[in-house]
DNA sequence: GACTGTGAAGCCATTCACAGCT
DNA sequence: AGCTGTGAATGGCTTCACAGTC
C-alpha cells in the first residue's frame, strides 16, 4: 500500500493508539490485537488496521502486534523519536498554562523559548524558561533549531506574531487564538479554538430542547 | 431542506462564521455575501451556503446576508443566546488557565463552579470563583443548573471524575485529559487533546524529511 | 450582474467481508 | 482457530454548476 496523503483523522488516531500502547507497555502486555486497541480507544478494529496499513505491515496474522514494536513504529511515524524545541508566543493565561503543561514535555515537546510583548511579563520565568521580548525571536529560533511555534496571543496580535514566526523560519504553527491566520503554503498551520469546542456542545444541547 | 443530522464540521464552521460576523458588526458592515465570509474564514463560498442551508434560508439572492440578522441566527443556532453555567473539575495548570480564559466568558460560558481534590487548592480563588471539594459537586450542579462540565484532571483521575459528573446530572463534557472516557450515550462527550494537535504537526514535519 | 439555494457529481474516509498467513 | 491486510462497498462531506431571485 503506497499512499502519500494520510488522512488527518488517521494521524490523530495514531497519536491516541500510541498512548494506549504506552499504557500497555507499563502493564507489561507483550502482544495486542487490533480488536484490543479498538476497544481501548473507542474505534473499530478495521479502522485500526486501516490506519496502520498506511505505513506498513506491523502485525502477525493469527497473532496480533508486538506492543513494544508497534509503539516504536508509531512514535517514529509521529516524529516523536526526537525532541522538538518549541517557541511559545504569548505568556498570558493560556500561554502560561501551555508553558507549564506537563503533557507536552511527556511527548517530547520542549518549550525552549517564550516570547511576550508585555514589559511586565518580560524577565519573569515560567517554569525555568525566561519570558523574552519579540526582538529575540529570530535569534532564538536559529540558536535552538526551532521549527514549531505556538501562538497564544489575543486575536488582534495574532497575524502580526504569525508573520514574525514565519519570517523567523518557523515551519509549523499551532494557533490558539480565535483568528483565521494567513501563512505561506510551506508553513503548516493548525488551529485549536477552545471556545469552538464548547460551542459544539452547546449546539448539541440546544438542539435537544 | 430537512435534515436532522448536522455534520460536526458544519457546526464548528458556524462558530467561526459567527465570530467573523461579530467582527463585521463592529466594523459597521451591513450586508455580506457568502464569498466574503468564505474569504474571511478560509473556506469555499459553496461551503458557507451549504452550511447555512441546513438551518434555513437567511439570505437574499443577488444581495447576500444582513450581517446583524445572520449573526443573530447563528448565535441562536449555536445555543449562544443564553449563558451556560459550567463546572470545571481540576484546577491545575491547565484548569486554572481555562478558568481565567476570557474567550469562554465572551461567548456566554460562565464557569460558576470549580472543583479540585487537592486540599492546598481548595479554598483558593481563581478569578472570583472559589475552588471547592468534590463532595459539593452534586449540589452546585443542581443549584446553578449546570449542564456542561470541563474535565482537566490528570489521566488517572479522569474516569472517576467523569462518572461523578454524569451522576450529578451533567449532560455534556469537554475532556482535556489524554484519556478515553466512557459515558452513557445520553451524555455528549468531546475531547480536546492538546498534545495530539502538536503531534499532527510533528508528523507532517517529520514526513518532509 | 450579482448572489443565493440546491440537486448532482466527485471525493474521501470508514466499514465490510474475506483471502491469506500463523 | 485467530487475526492481519486489503479490495470492494458504503456512507458522508465538499465541490460543482446552475436555476431562481433581486
Amino acid at each position: 500500500m503506497k499512499v502519500y496523503k494520510i488522512p488527518e483523522a488517521t494521524v490523530m488516531r495514531l497519536s491516541v493508539y500510541s498512548r494506549f500502547l504506552h499504557q500497555l507497555l507499563d502493564e507489561g502486555v507483550a502482544t495486542v490485537s487490533s480488536g484490543d486497541i479498538a476497544k481501548g480507544v473507542g474505534v473499530s478494529s478495521a479502522q485500526v488496521r486501516k490506519d496502520l496499513a498506511y505505513f506498513g505491515e506491523f502485525g502477525t496474522r493469527g497473532v496480533g502486534y508486538r506492543v513494544d514494536e508497534l509503539y516504536g513504529h508509531l512514535m517514529k511515524i509521529l516524529g516523536l523519536d526526537q525532541t522538538w524545541n518549541i517557541v511559545l508566543v504569548g505568556a498570558g493565561k493560556l500561554g502560561s498554562a501551555l508553558a507549564l503543561y506537563q503533557g507536552f514535555a511527556e511527548r517530547g515537546f520542549h518549550i525552549s523559548t517564550i516570547i511576550d510583548v508585555d514589559p511586565a511579563r518580560i524577565g519573569t520565568k515560567l517554569g525555568n524558561v525566561l519570558v523574552e521580548p519579540l526582538d529575540v525571536l529570530q535569534d532564538r529560533v536559529k540558536e535552538n533549531n526551532i521549527r514549531v511555534g505556538v501562538v497564544s496571543v489575543p486575536a488582534s496580535a495574532a497575524q502580526d506574531v504569525t508573520d514574525r514566526l514565519v519570517q523567523a523560519g518557523i515551519k509549523a504553527i499551532l494557533n490558539f487564538s480565535p483568528r483565521v491566520l494567513k501563512v505561506p503554503s510551506s508553513v503548516i498551520l493548525r488551529n485549536v479554538d477552545l471556545s469552538v469546542n464548547l460551542e459544539v456542545l452547546s449546539f448539541n444541547l440546544a438542539l435537544k430542547r
